[in-house]
DNA sequence: AGCTACGGAATGAACGTTCATTTTATTCCG
DNA sequence: CGGAATAAAATGAACGTTCATTCCGTAGCT
């Protein structure tokens, strides 16, 4: 190869470089102050840039909390749902979706906690609104055919089984981040085994 | 009549009306634009006094926030756990307790949306945690004297099955209010038994 | 008249955003 | 190749706006 040759086409831009560095820096303030708490300045110190660098790459905080809205979002569903095994039974698949939303909140907590997050909503525009619905849509599918066949209960919607289950988790999680107790793992299992029952009935 | 008395013992004139009218349309415009979306002298419009007027009776947004954020937690919880008869099998009261919840989230919409609202939480103070504690401490007792008598499955810690049933209603209710579906009475009915189904085992 | 409650303009702090300037990278000749 | 010229990126102090809170002239009751 040509050792010598400079990078000609190649002129490396660490642009994606600090980009990266504000929206991960976003995650962990915001999760922690929430969006209106936290100021452009202290972003900006926490991503290690200046003030006006954030808006070079964001047109504005709204912009900023939408595109780290939609990436986290994306993230989180190729995490959830990626490689799920269709030999599983439904139970089976039911643990590992549960185990692996466990593993989110443990691994990537500002993460989770950003999308958790209530005060970013009236930031969210159309597109994000968008992709939020399509993320639903799949889960939904399969809890209806887990219906058809028999397993989860019948006598109840699909929708709202979902938002039971989702908020069931979600508060779970919630209440050991206030302190209200810490969860080990036998909890984890229990409370999973209960969301079954209330699927199942 | 005794005119002496009649100005020694009335310190207080019509006052209460203007704080009852302020804390009313906190409720109202609070519930709808969140506390921190809400400027003073829009809330002093809907309470139909002046901007200064409110400061008169609450020293603070952070002080009125927290009186409001009591009075109603004082409400919701005579209205759920009045008068509950002793005689009523569990699942009697578990859905007798659920119909309350319910009518209150339908008779008193803005109360209860301003309870479940998340970002008045950095307002709260020590006393207005405490009262949530305690308003607690006594649905967590029955949950334990449930699991005592084999009603309610003993695999999981009470806190936990309380979190998670907590969750759920929540989020049902959420859910309806963005839109996502709506309920009747069969969906409610539906969801409670499910929620039965995730304590009984 | 005297006193208190009232209203809403005035005030200052805090915020999101901008822009004149500095720093860093790239290109262009000799 | 080297170094000046040019362009691009980055910076943070300054700007205009918005908000909670204060202040002071006025209205109403006794």
């Amino acid at each position: 190869m040509n050792t010598h040759s400079k990078t000609a086409t190649a002129p490396r831009p660490r642009i994606k470089d600090k980009r990266t560095a504000i929206l991960q820096a976003a995650l962990k303030v915001f999760a922690e102050g929430g969006v209106n708490g936290v100021p452009m300045p202290v972003l900006a110190e926490q991503a290690g840039v200046g003030t006006g660098t954030i808006y070079r790459y964001f047109s504005s905080k709204e912009v900023l909390v939408n595109e780290l809205f939609r990436e986290e979002k994306l993230n989180l569903n190729k995490r959830l749902y990626a490689n799920l095994d269709k030999s599983l039974t439904p139970k089976e698949s039911f643990a590992l979706v549960w185990e692996r939303m466990v593993a989110y909140t443990r691994e990537a907590p500002e993460s989770y906690r950003f999308m958790e997050l209530q005060d970013h909503r009236p930031y969210l525009d159309e597109q994000s609104r968008t992709m939020e619905h399509e993320a639903i849509a799949p889960i939904l599918a399969y809890y209806r055919r887990l219906q058809e066949q028999g397993v989860y209960r019948e006598d109840i919607r699909a929708e709202v089984l979902m938002a039971l289950i989702w908020g069931a988790f979600v508060n779970l999680i919630r209440a050991e981040r206030d302190g209200l107790f810490s969860l080990d793992q036998a909890d984890i299992n229990a409370a999973r085994d209960a969301c079954w029952s209330l699927c199942t009935g």
